[in-house]
DNA sequence: TTTGCTGCAAACATTTTGCATCGAT
DNA sequence: ATCGATGCAAAATGTTTGCAGCAAA
C-alpha cells in the first residue's frame, strides 16, 4: 500500500497551490482511493452521504473531483453510456480498457507493442505524442457464454 | 461522390423501420453530410437555423442525430473537452484519431498492425471484439513549430 | 385516413456558480 | 486575522419527453 505516499502527494499538491486541506477534501480523497471500482461524481456523492454525520455537499464533491483530476490523482473517461467515470491512479501507472457492451464490465490491459506502434504513427503524422486512449469494446467471456446458452447466436 | 448512394441507404433505412422521410430529416441529413468537420448537436442546430425560412427545432435535430447514429450514418465521440462530436461515415470506412491538445485539430489515420494486435489482446482476455476507440493525443506539427519559435520549450 | 413527425415548452440530469458564512493556516 | 472553502440554492448546460396539431404514406 502506497496509500500514504499518494496522500502525501495530495497534501503537497494543495500546499503548492495554496489550497487548504479541509476535512471534506480529506474525506473525498480517502473515499475515492478506497475503491477499486470506476465511479461517477454522483456515485461518489452518494457514498459520501452514506457516512453518518459527515456531510459533504454535491458542489464540493464536483469541485474536489476536478481538483483531483487536475492534480493527476484521478482520471476520467466515458463509460460508453454517456456517464463520465473516474478512477484513481493508485497502482494504475498505465493501462488501457476493455469494456463489455453487454454487462458494462471493464477490464484493463497493457500492451507494449501497441504503444510502440502508436508512437510511430504519431511521429509519422508530425505529432508529439502526449497520451492516448485505447478502448476495446465487445462482449466479455461471461456474456458470450450466457448468450450461447440461449441457443440463438447473435 | 457517393453522396447519392448513402442518401439512398438513408431512405431505405427509414422505410425499413416505417419511418417517414420528412423535409426536416432530409435537410438535417444533407447538412450533416455536407461538412468535413466534426460537429456537436448544438452546432448542427445552429447551422440549421442559418438557413432562412426553413426552421427545424432543436428537438428534431437531437432526435434525427440519434436516428442517424442508430443507422450507422454518423458516429459520435468525445472531443476531450466534454462535448460529444459527430462525424459522418462518408469516405470514412474506418479510422482512428490524432488530436492536438493545443489547437483542437483532429487528424485521422489507419494502422493495420495495431488493429491486429487489438484483436489478439481481446482474444487473450476472452472478449469478442466488436469495436474500438483509439485516440492519440499530443501536439501537432504546427503547434510544435509555433512554440519552438517563442524560445521556450514546453 | 392512418400513423408517425414536428414544434414547443416543460422536464430532466448533470455540472457550475454567486454569495454569505465558516474554518484552516 | 486572512483568505480560501463550504453549503445552499439558483443558474447554466445539454438532452429528452408529452402533447396537440401537422404531414407523409
Amino acid at each position: 500500500m502506497e496509500q500514504d505516499a499518494i496522500r502525501k502527494r495530495f497534501e503537497e499538491f494543495l500546499r503548492g497551490r495554496s489550497l487548504k486541506l479541509t476535512s471534506q477534501r480529506e474525506r473525498i480523497f480517502e473515499r475515492a482511493f478506497d475503491t477499486l471500482e470506476h465511479f461517477t461524481a454522483e456515485t461518489l456523492y452518494t457514498w459520501m452521504r452514506e457516512v453518518p454525520g459527515a456531510r459533504v455537499s454535491r458542489a464540493t464533491v464536483y469541485r474536489t473531483l476536478n481538483l483531483l483530476e487536475e492534480g493527476g490523482f484521478v482520471t476520467s473517461m466515458n463509460n460508453g453510456l454517456g456517464d463520465i467515470v473516474y478512477e484513481h491512479v493508485l497502482g494504475h501507472e498505465h493501462h488501457d480498457h476493455l469494456v463489455c457492451l453487454e454487462c458494462g464490465r471493464i477490464d484493463e490491459f497493457q500492451n507494449t507493442e501497441i504503444e510502440a506502434l502508436q508512437l510511430e504513427v504519431a511521429r509519422r503524422m508530425g505529432y508529439e505524442l502526449e497520451s492516448h486512449i485505447l478502448r476495446l469494446e465487445g462482449r466479455c467471456a461471461a456474456c458470450q457464454a450466457k448468450q450461447a446458452g440461449t441457443g440463438s447466436r447473435r
